[in-house]
DNA sequence: GGTCAAGTCCAAAGCGCTTTGGACATGGTG
DNA sequence: CACCATGTCCAAAGCGCTTTGGACTTGACC
């Protein structure tokens, strides 16, 4: 069923439908609903590719995720980000197109999208301490938000993000707080934009208290249960070994909990964890009511509804002037935090 | 840059410009190479849509994502199985679709895919045991791979599948020849077919040696670490509680082992697990060399590959034939299994 | 030398939609 | 009554590509 035969049954032109369905006011409220009742009888759905083809728009929204050959790890925050963003796209009448795409040829991956016009703009992901893509998009002309910042240059594009340092200092002046003073930071991969944050505002706090960061307590890696693992249980054999935790993620946290267990300490009570918590749905920190660990808590699925609607705006209203949206993180309080012990 | 104005510059007509790109024989060596070097210098790309009306292929491969209104979970195995797909949709030129969806309206979903024709076929996830989609889809007669099974209905459609009766079996059976009778199964949701078909495996096991399965030792569940905790945990406060458990992700065999630990016992030692191993990029079950648990193990991602492969070469034969391609998961031995302890 | 197949190219139609630029009727206004 | 704004519809062009159905040249073959 195509927009011909469906005008020739009605004894209509093609234009008249088209302009009945797409809600155009040359066209009179009784032959409209004539049209929009034929066309749900006859299920009719305009064909995608001609309806891109006539109007230039290509009602699709790009993510490229790159796949490192070496280390092939699929970020486990992706799952949610996209699940949020895709709730906004199937709102809007967009498709969500995603590109896998080995990392030494991102740039190619973004450049053939814009020529090939399969997408109106992109969504950027984990931006890195230094970042070309932004140049790179900038140049190339395609509409896109970044899921994240990059420190230094933050007012050429439009982005929404966390604010990583804040959610890291109040963690860590959390900690402080509770008598901590040796407050090891499990941190994520050090080049990526907001893990520099986050080691921002955990160094700022301690130095605030006049405390040095000690680099003996800070590590980064992937946010495995393995890296937390190992990073505590590591720290923990340290002559002068820290009371407390941060770590970047859940699966961290759980990691260093089983390490500080495996020393047979207990957690809450003799070593202390604040970790991130993206609010993953497949990974819970406890319930609502009762969190497991204490965290800086912010749904990384609100974040990519905000950004696809971000997005979506800037697309069809045109406007290039690049807005910002910073999320704030809560601190909930679980049980893995307690004063620090009394030597 | 288009097509047009590429001949234009070349002084040749667009019928030849375009057979020349796509390989036809129609053309001449010389001119073939001539305009090959034009298009890669002007950067020209055939517009998408316009190439997709013309063909009537969309290029495209849709996943539809049901999210649930209720619970919020996003299935944490998508994001490696989209992974492997997504790179077999690269190397091969198709565009994968995501379509996020309430779980209401997702038949609705999979008849606008078809209709609008976004999409030149679609990949299936997580088969229930009664699933009505396979019905829908063979009615829309849009292509389909189902990336698992429906108990009943399978030879009528493509799909591609761990052998799961079979790694749970062997499982059982390698937990049995321990010295182990009380073995719990903590599995996932009841009404998915991998879990129906995981129990089966797990009861002809048990039945074939002559134990009948105990209720009380299994439950159902989102498979979550909470989920694996709390069912170790009250298992183990049975009167007669078990000596091993099988859990159906590595998530929950985490879970699981802290609830081990919590009731002051030692996995491998006092209580064994064995778990199924997806092979998930973020969440690793220690090393290739050092598996923390004992795993029955198929790789998530590689079932991704696998299906984007068939379903792509059953669009690009025309063969509506069903294939099937039954994978088997490997047995790693690793530390968290032991004899079944001598009371 | 005439015929025919093969090689090389092109004009034009068509994919299914949107949109421009009228055409025609109607009714209100001076 | 002439004029014009308004409402309602349509024909046709165009989006950028592919593909059908030739046209023309060349060289082999009888």
């Amino acid at each position: 069923m195509n927009l011909k035969t469906l005008a020739q049954e009605l004894g209509l032109s093609p234009t008249t439908v088209s302009r009945a369905l797409n809600g155009y006011p040359e066209v009179s409220e009784a032959t409209r609903i004539r049209v929009m009742k034929a066309a749900e009888a006859a299920n009719y759905r305009p064909n995608t590719q001609a309806k891109r083809l006539a109007t230039g728009r290509a009602m699709a929204i790009g993510h490229i995720i790159p796949i490192s050959t070496r280390h092939e790890i699929v970020n486990p925050v992706f799952a949610d980000f996209i699940a949020g963003a895709g709730e906004v796209y199937a709102r809007r009448g967009y498709d969500m197109v995603i590109t896998i795409v080995p990392d030494d040829q991102e740039a190619r991956a973004y450049a053939e999208l814009r020529s090939k016009g399969n997408v109106d703009g992109v969504l950027v992901h984990a931006p890195k301490v230094e970042d070309h893509r932004i140049a790179m998009l900038d140049h190339l002309g395609l509409p896109f938000v970044l899921h994240g910042r990059v420190s230094g240059i933050e007012s050429s594009y439009s982005w929404v993000d966390v604010n990583n340092v804040r959610a890291f200092t109040r963690a860590t002046n959390f900690l402080l707080d509770l008598g901590h003073r040796r407050i090891a930071l499990i941190n994520g991969i050090g080049n990526m934009d907001f893990a520099r944050r986050r080691r921002r505002g955990y160094e700022q706090a301690l130095t605030a208290r006049g405390i040095a960061p000690d680099p003996a307590l800070i590590t980064e890696g992937e946010m495995t249960e393995a890296q937390g693992h190992d990073a505590a249980r590591e720290m923990l054999q340290l002559s002068n070994p820290p009371t407390a935790f941060l770590t970047a993620s859940l699966l961290s946290a759980m990691g260093a909990r089983r390490g500080i267990e495996e020393a047979g300490l207990k957690m809450g009570r003799d070593i202390s964890i604040v970790t991130h918590d993206d609010e993953l749905g497949y990974l819970k920190n406890g319930t609502a009511e009762e969190p497991i660990f204490t965290a800086t808590r912010s749904s990384v699925r609100e974040a990519g509804r905000r950004c696809a609607a971000l997005l979506i705006d800037q697309i069809e209203s045109g406007d290039r002037t690049p807005r910002h949206e910073l999320m704030e993180a809560v601190l909930v309080l679980g049980q893995s935090t307690g004063p620090a012990p009394t030597a």
